[in-house]
DNA sequence: AACGATAGAGTGACTTTGTGACTTAGTCAC
DNA sequence: GTGACTAAGTCACAAAGTCACTCTATCGTT
């Protein structure tokens, strides 16, 4: 479905990292926060892999616009989607790897194209010291995306999954309609496994809350799933 | 990923309090000519609740001795732990709450008497401000903390629960032995169900490998839990 | 000592999820 | 059009979770 450039750019595994040393670009937005101008500009395309585990990390991201995926590859050999962050986000894994100096121990995935600024570790220490800006834009994030942790973990071990494949697939019906996923994809979004959505996902076609495709799905009754996602409160 | 730290801290403790208290005082007197007597020390008993979902968040805490946990409740009624932390460490919630202003959304409880050093919040903010070393220690811990999330969300989703449930044992019986816990705790800190819990021990009695009692078990074949614990890499 | 009250645990029947081991059906690249 | 994928379906079975109890040590009272 994409050109042949893309391919390219997984084939070479190319990084945010190495396309900042590149190419650079320097460009001035206003809705940036006022720390992060003179900062290089970074695009990716969508597919591109940012980091993967084992990779060392060297810039902060502040992401301007598409969206990233950070997937956690699980010990039975399937990942979970740990979160995602688009504009206006930073990605708080690689921010604690700034910090602590570890490696990454996930990976990060275009999902839409994606423009943003990439800032050296050298930098991003200074910032950290100097700005006060700057920490607030780190700390908030960072406060944030525990607080998702917390509420998936939550989620994880109390909400039944058709229940959680709902929220899902209300969630993305807000983004695109029709839905564009896989029930593989789905599956890692909520951490289960592909034959739960799978069925799931048939039963609910059964009874004409949504109608199923090749890699993707339409809703075409609203009201039933939003009552199932919004079952016990 | 944790157990280590605990155990280091149980075999050096007086040195990690010492030390602790040193650093404060260090990072008080260069930052805050008011020094000591602004970080208060406090005792916390077994079974106190530190803090609770709703509470405002007040002031900045820092560990010296003892453990407290940390549970969310979920929208099932029942509580799952999402960590625990000791001496030398801090409390990320309190961190996220503090910098967001942001109530809290889970409870504490102290499982071992606590001594800790209580920062005020607008002390915590200047010292954020102003000292670098303490930055240094809240980055670190929302790092620490916000790895061992992901790791357990991995787990929650990858790892069956015999197999969960025997490396928790293993954590417990480094701690203490026998083991003074309820099914339901071990539930909690679990993310399942109680009776799950009941019927995996019986089955390890029957086995052997432990041996029950009320509130407490103690492991009669460690090897074999380790090995169910290890299991697949 | 006898009494509830209660916390902790046990049990059986049942439902929901997850696994393993396939098969089938679109799609793409030559 | 033929492989080679990738996405999805299926089925049987195992693991985990739920519901609705019951049982029983233990503690605080009278």
């Amino acid at each position: 479905m994409e050109e042949s450039g893309i391919t390219d750019l997984r084939e070479r595994e190319l990084n945010v990292a190495e396309i900042a040393r590149i190419g650079i670009v320097c460009i001035m937005q206003d809705t940036v926060p006022a720390s992060l101008q003179n900062a290089q500009e970074v695009a990716l395309p969508a597919d591109a892999k940012v980091f993967e585990a084992g990779d060392a990390c060297d810039h902060f991201y502040y992401v301007l616009q598409g969206t990233i995926r950070v997937d956690l590859m699980t010990r039975a050999g399937k990942p979970v989607t740990l979160y995602r962050f688009s504009g206006g986000e930073t990605c708080i894994l690689t921010t604690s790897c700034l910090l602590s100096g570890d490696l990454y121990n996930a990976e990060a995935i275009v999902e839409e194209p994606v423009k943003a600024l990439a800032i050296p570790l050298k930098r991003f220490q200074s910032l950290i010291d100097s700005s006060p800006d700057f920490r607030e834009l780190v700390f908030s994030s960072f406060a944030l995306r525990l607080s998702a942790m917390m509420a998936k973990i939550e989620e994880v071990t109390s909400v039944p999954i058709d229940q959680r494949l709902a929220m899902r697939a209300l969630e993305l019906r807000a983004e695109q309609h029709p839905i564009m996923i896989t029930h593989e994809q789905l599956a890692a979004d909520l951490g289960t496994a592909r034959e739960v959505v799978s069925r799931k996902l048939a039963s609910w076609e059964d009874k004409g809350w949504i109608k199923r495709g090749r890699g993707s799905f339409s809703i075409t009754n609203k009201r039933r799933l939003q009552r199932l996602a919004n079952e016990h409160e």
